[in-house]
DNA sequence: GGGCGGTTATA
DNA sequence: GTATAACCGCCCG
């Protein structure tokens, strides 16, 4: 988030940390030479930097500080001090001195003094003048954290994540919600965890976690020492202190910013006068090869307000995309004939185009009613990525004929990380051309290989359709009762608490229960517990998930204890404390629903991730309750039962298994009938319907004998001669795999009942293990990209499709709120209830004829936790 | 800070 | 033994 903007009367001096932000610039950054083929990647962030800061912050003064070669006074005190640091590659070296001209040329004071780095320089002026000037506030722009020390009432931090685009700003409350300690105090805590990166030892053994606990307590090292007598330390926690007091004292020098540097300032001197005279800047650009940034050079200091962000295209972001003749939309522009348009949204803009022309429009402009118009009317719409079209028009309507390019190269070739326009582009076949001509020249190619493929009605009749549905649930968001979370978690806390204790006690020493290593070294090493029969981690370690630990739950009391530290610590980082960070201020908690990112044919849900709330545990089902309904609605869940078996039924054919589902019978019982050779299904005990079930899903997933051993808890030779006595009962099922297998050999690509594909080229690979995974795939991807992919999209669209036409939609009755790949849940208002439930479940019984009946179970309450069967 | 291994939440 | 997302620790630069 950027900063909010100087409303107050306070005048901002922002101080650079040029050096760190051209290291990080350069580490961020691919290496971009200029045209006379220097290196110009480090001084292109710094100048996309610096113009995003006098655009955003609109600062009255402004300084650069740089480091000075040689020694610095912690080189003299401490001849290791950055020793294991690589020296600054070449291609760096060079770019110092361009910033340098850079910041001459925009007038803008170079601060430096020999013997201190960037940091202290910085830490120096920003303190005196935030005492001598009180009505002065300090923002440091800086590319690292190690200023954060520095943060008071009116100094704070702006800095960069993923690479240069993300800003963020500290201050003192950000500092806390991110260390837990007062910027004061993080000299200290280096001081007691240590800094790698730059060779500070700190007090080894103390971690992260105990720092915090100390300071915390004690407020700073000086303290600590002070009161190390009587306090209450574990005893190789206070050895540790004890032996390396000096270390500790040594390290905080190190890590604390000099704020004595002889250095001269002048606030008059550093006054920015806003965008005259920038023709030295221009020429500087045009020396450099930034013509990207020349029109950016524009906008500076004035009112217009344009959105603080990198530029979409150029050396930094993605590869360039065509541009050609790109222009403003003028005020006499006229699309009521054009029978295509095309859009794409970017970072804070949405490209326009026509057959003939490009245009930008920026983000402040979309709220137009003249553009609202242009978007909504009937016509050919081309999109790269139509729900973040979508989401940015606030219009969630798409009409017959919307092309999505980004989903069009998903369905040809599913299972990429990322979808870009240019290798959809390349995909299409279509060279780099204007813009203009290029999209709508991809389309038309990409739509021709989708008819070609048979995949035109996947693609038209479920991908398309569900796009602006998924755009108004994420826009929609679940309500989070933050109270109730908040109280969970006070009461989570005090449990992980005891039982750290306890675990301690049983172990006989204090660890990191967080580490597996460091589980592993305790339970094997130190209380030497059987390792016997218990797997391997892929890095050779002994393995401490929760399925080899049951195995030895009996051997020692400190085993159950770490199990239940895991699920509980686990359930209170992912979910109790993460979660309330990401309400939006609406209070609801907005997932992102990715359309093209898995091989099946499922959507996924990220940040956060609303598919994997637990469930299964009772205290997982306490976290679930914290998803409420809107005052006056009831959550419902329609679940589709066992629908993946159903479709393996279906797709194979196989009629013992069909007529159970036609019968409503038990399958899993069933199964366990057939497999064991009974006659009646009394004498199915749980065991074997146990087992029956393990076989079920197992062979949704083309496993083997000895997986189905392991999760079915019983002797390979038992599992084997269970999975075969299993194919000669339902032999439908070994064909199936068989053809299935056979068909993706010789095409490279298997598909669900619909068509749509996975392709799977390792699937004739030499190499065994290769080749049996590809195999595995092959056999889980038609049914499961049936069940999950195809058929509950395809009901997700008819059941909003049914709230829409019967006005419950318009009159606020019910909406759909999440899919869970086999689950809609919906909101629905309380009176309605009733009344809509055995509509929408016939309408998701009957969404798709597959041969055997879909059946939905119905569940409703007033949270996700609590709910009554219907 | 980034990347990866190990683990665990869901279907 | 399929499909995911995300946490933490730990190692690297």
């Amino acid at each position: 988030m950027p900063p909010k903007e100087n409303k107050s009367k306070k005048k901002m001096l922002v101080l650079l940390d040029a050096h760190a932000i051209i290291h990080r610039a350069f580490h961020a950054l691919p290496a971009l030479t200029n045209p006379a083929g220097e290196p110009m990647g480090a001084v292109y962030g710094f100048a996309t930097i610096l113009l995003r800061i006098l655009q955003e912050l609109k600062p009255d003064y402004i300084a650069a500080a740089f480091d000075m070669a040689g020694p610095t006074f912690r080189h003299v005190a401490y001849e290791r001090y950055k020793a294991q640091r690589p020296k600054a590659p070449d291609e760096l070296v060079g770019q110092f001195k361009n910033v340098r001209r850079l910041c001459q040329a925009f007038d803008i004071p170079v601060l430096e003094h020999a013997g201190y780095e960037a940091d202290d320089v910085i830490g120096t002026i920003a303190k005196s003048v935030a005492k001598k000037e009180k009505g002065v506030r300090v923002i440091i722009v800086t590319g690292d954290l190690d200023t954060l020390q520095l943060v008071d009432k009116n100094i704070s931090v702006y800095t960069m994540r993923k690479g240069v685009t993300d800003t963020v700003t500290y201050d003192e409350k950000a500092v806390r919600e991110r260390y837990g300690l007062a910027p004061h105090q993080l000299a200290d805590f280096k001081g007691l965890r240590g800094d790698p990166s730059d060779n500070i030892p700190g007090v080894k053994g103390i971690g992260e976690k105990t720092a915090s606990e100390l300071l915390e307590k004690y407020g700073s090292i000086e303290n600590l020492y002070k009161s190390l007598k009587k306090a209450k330390l574990s005893a190789p926690l206070r050895e540790k202190l004890e032996a390396q007091k000096e270390e500790a004292f040594f390290s905080k020098t190190l890590a604390t910013i000099n704020l004595e540097v002889p250095v001269a300032f002048s606030l008059a001197k550093a006054e920015w006068h806003g965008p005259h005279g920038l023709a030295e800047v221009e020429k500087l650009f045009r020396e450099f090869g930034f013509t990207s940034l020349l029109r950016r050079l524009g906008y500076i200091g004035k009112d217009e307000k344009i959105e603080p962000s990198m530029p979409p295209s150029g050396p930094f972001g993605q590869p360039e995309m065509p541009a050609g003749g790109t222009q403003k939309i003028p005020r006499s522009a006229d699309f009521s004939k054009e029978k295509a348009l095309a859009f794409v949204a970017e970072d804070a803009k949405i490209r326009l185009a026509s057959k003939t022309h490009t245009y930008e429009i920026p983000d402040s402009l979309i709220e137009s009613l003249f553009l609202k118009s242009v978007f909504k009317k009937e016509r050919r719409r081309i999109f790269f990525d139509e729900k973040s079209v979508l989401k940015r028009f606030k219009s969630y309507i798409s009409q017959a004929d919307d092309f999505d390019i980004l989903i069009a190269v998903y369905l040809l070739k599913p299972g990429e990380r990322s979808y870009t326009l240019e290798r959809a582009a390349r995909e299409a076949g279509v060279p780099s051309r204007e813009f203009h001509h290029w999209i709508f020249e991809i389309a038309a190619a990409l739509e021709k290989r989708l008819r070609e493929r048979e995949l035109w009605k996947v693609f038209a009749e479920i991908e398309m359709p569900i796009v602006p549905i998924l755009a108004e649930v994420e826009d929609r968001g679940m309500k989070l009762d933050l109270a109730f979370l908040a109280h969970l978690s006070k009461e989570v806390a005090e449990t992980l608490q005891s039982l750290e204790k306890e675990i301690y006690k049983l172990a006989g020493r204090e660890f990191n229960i967080n580490s597996p290593k460091q589980v592993s070294e305790i339970l094997f090493d130190t209380l030497k517990l059987g390792a016997a029969g218990i797997r391997k981690t892929e890095g050779g370690a002994i393995s401490t998930d929760a399925g080899e630990l049951a195995k030895i739950k009996d051997t020692h009391p400190v085993v159950a204890k770490i199990l239940d530290y895991r699920e509980v610590a686990k359930l209170q980082g992912t979910y109790i404390e993460a979660l309330p960070k990401l309400v939006a201020e609406d209070g609801a908690l907005h997932t992102t629903l990715n359309q093209t990112l898995t091989s099946t044919g499922r959507l996924s849900s990220s940040n956060p991730n609303l598919q994997n709330i637990p469930t299964r545990t009772d205290f997982g089902r306490r976290i679930r309750k914290a998803f409420v309904a809107r005052e006056g609605y009831e959550l419902v869940s329609f679940d589709y039962s066992q629908i993946e078996l159903r479709v393996a039924a279906a797709m194979s054919g196989d009629e013992k298994m069909k007529e159970t589902f036609w019968e409503g019978g038990d399958i899993h019982a069933m199964t366990a009938m057939e497999v064991n050779n009974l006659k009646t299904k009394e004498e199915v005990t749980p065991a074997m319907r146990y087992a029956a079930k393990a076989l079920n899903f197992g062979i949704l997933y083309g496993m083997g004998p000895r997986a189905f051993a392991e999760s079915a808890g019983i002797p390979f030779a038992d599992a084997k001669k269970f999975m075969q006595e299993y194919f000669n009962d339902f032999p439908k099922i070994k064909e199936f795999m068989q053809r299935t297998l056979e068909s993706a050999r010789k095409t490279g690509y298997v598909e669900t009942m619909l068509g749509r594909r996975r392709y799977l080229p390792e699937i004739n690979s030499p190499n065994f293990r290769v080749r049996a995974e590809a195999e595995r795939m092959a056999m889980n991807a038609p049914i499961q990209g049936t069940a999950t992919g195809d058929i509950v999209k395809l009901a997700m669209i008819a059941v909003d499709k049914f709230f829409k036409e019967s006005g419950i939609r318009n009159q606020e009755l019910g909406h759909i709120l999440m899919q869970v790949h086999d689950e809609l849940l919906c909101e629905i208002k309380i009176s309605e209830v009733a009344k809509l439930v055995p509509q929408i479940k016939r309408v998701m019984e009957g969404i798709y004829d597959i041969g055997v009946p879909l059946v939905v179970d119905v569940k409703h309450g007033s949270n996700w936790g609590e709910m009554k069967n219907f």
